[in-house]
DNA sequence: CGAATCTTTGAAAGACGTCAACATTGGTGG
DNA sequence: CCACCAATGTTGACGTCTTTCAAAGATTCG
């Protein structure tokens, strides 16, 4: 999917750039940040940047996707995030100036624009409007943190799948497309890594949803059958 | 132990200020935010914000403990942080304009004064030194949350507890002080809820860790009596 | 002092994890 | 293009941790 081509894109030409945290630049600046980046092809399984390492710039999801997870004391990962087109990623360590927490490891290959270290924090100080676009939306991140954190405390494994199927839906959709026929490409054990659970229980729970109809499989691939049943099940 | 007399305090002299976020303040502005502020006494169980509602101004503590925390699908709390002195609470969701995800209501009697929200959002964005201490703390505070996330999709509810004691040794303890007396002062459901388990779960890991001698009890109150064991306990 | 709340204990059921064995798949090199 | 290996997926059996329900005891606060 991604090839030479997408290397030479801009962000001034970027058609996720407004959705992006990039949205909030100027024409001058965009060009700038355009100017200053770099654009990189990944392969499937390469890691971004490692849990525990200081961050050297941010990455800006082109094309695939990525997922972002955390090591536990017995070496299981886990994912945090699957982040996708738009997306950028190690940022918050960058201004906390701390390790980063967590890892970024590519789940396909994918295009992913790299913007060093200084001019992300120059675009920081010196764009007000990109300052509040990053301060808000860091905010709304963790009010959406509260919830999972809730939701991983007081739910049952079956729940936390049925919401974990959902927000893959999303991720895995088309932006802005409501089709129902979503595919989600994840090994058994990164799914049962997002939700929390050994991977033989996930698949247990993937055969009872496939027996209610919820959704279907089509050899790795999940297909989202019946998002109103998953809520259900989710109890949302 | 709050009373009026606490109510004259100012900016200027709170012993706090300077570990709170409004450190990065200088004179002039600290002053300001004075002049803006009110304080409050605040009775045991009362309530700061509630969750679903929009803020009006931020809190910062300036005597007692506030325990902030979001009620599950059925109704039970998840408490996400317990807050206390120099803590500053609610600025978030006016940041990110949202409604509150949280509520916050005091664990016992508390003073704690208010900054009415544009007098909060003048300083963002017209303080550089306390954009950036704000932005820093919030940024840091998403890796804090990774860890939690991570803690409690992966460990025992044994483990979270012994972190959970952990934690809220330092929360009761004297900044600074390594006393190894710490009385926590918590029902039994509160903690339950801290560390999202049931109550009777809860009383029987403690009285697991009283037989081991991590701990000990004084009526409701616990003791921490050995940390190091407590973080073995927790596998940290 | 008494009602209300909080705490504690027991017993039983249920959810979930672990281990082991086996099946399937995808990717690689011959 | 095929064969093979390693990684991934699946299933069953079993044990354990955790929750739930019920009931009794202890505290606290008005």
């Amino acid at each position: 999917m991604p090839n030479k081509k997408y290397l030479d894109v801009r962000c001034e030409d970027c058609q996720f750039r407004r959705n992006s945290l990039f949205g909030a630049l100027c024409t001058e600046e965009s060009t700038r940040v355009s100017d200053a980046k770099s654009c990189t092809v990944y392969k499937k399984g390469q890691v971004l940047f490692h849990e525990g390492t200081r961050p050297l710039g941010v990455f800006c999801i082109y094309g695939g996707k990525v997922k972002v997870y955390k090591l536990g004391s017995d070496g299981k990962e886990q994912i945090i995030r699957i982040a996708r087109e738009s997306d950028v990623l190690g940022y918050k360590a960058m201004i906390s100036e701390d390790e980063y927490p967590v890892t970024a490891e590519t789940l396909e290959d994918c295009t992913i624009c790299f913007l060093p270290k200084s001019d992300f924090l120059h675009l920081v100080t010196d764009s007000p409007s990109f300052n509040k676009r990053l301060l808000q939306s860091i905010c709304h991140e963790l009010g959406v943190m509260s919830n999972k954190l809730t939701n991983l405390a007081q739910k049952s494994v079956r729940e936390r799948f049925a919401m974990a199927l959902l927000m893959l839906k999303d991720t895995y959709g088309i932006d802005g497309e409501e089709s129902e026929e979503v595919e989600i490409n994840l090994t058994r054990e990164d799914l049962a890594n997002i939700v929390g659970t050994a991977t033989e229980t996930l698949i247990r729970l993937l055969h009872d949803f496939k027996e209610e109809d919820l959704i279907e499989t089509r050899g790795r691939k999940i297909v989202v059958k019946n998002p109103r049943g998953l809520a259900k099940a989710a109890r949302l």
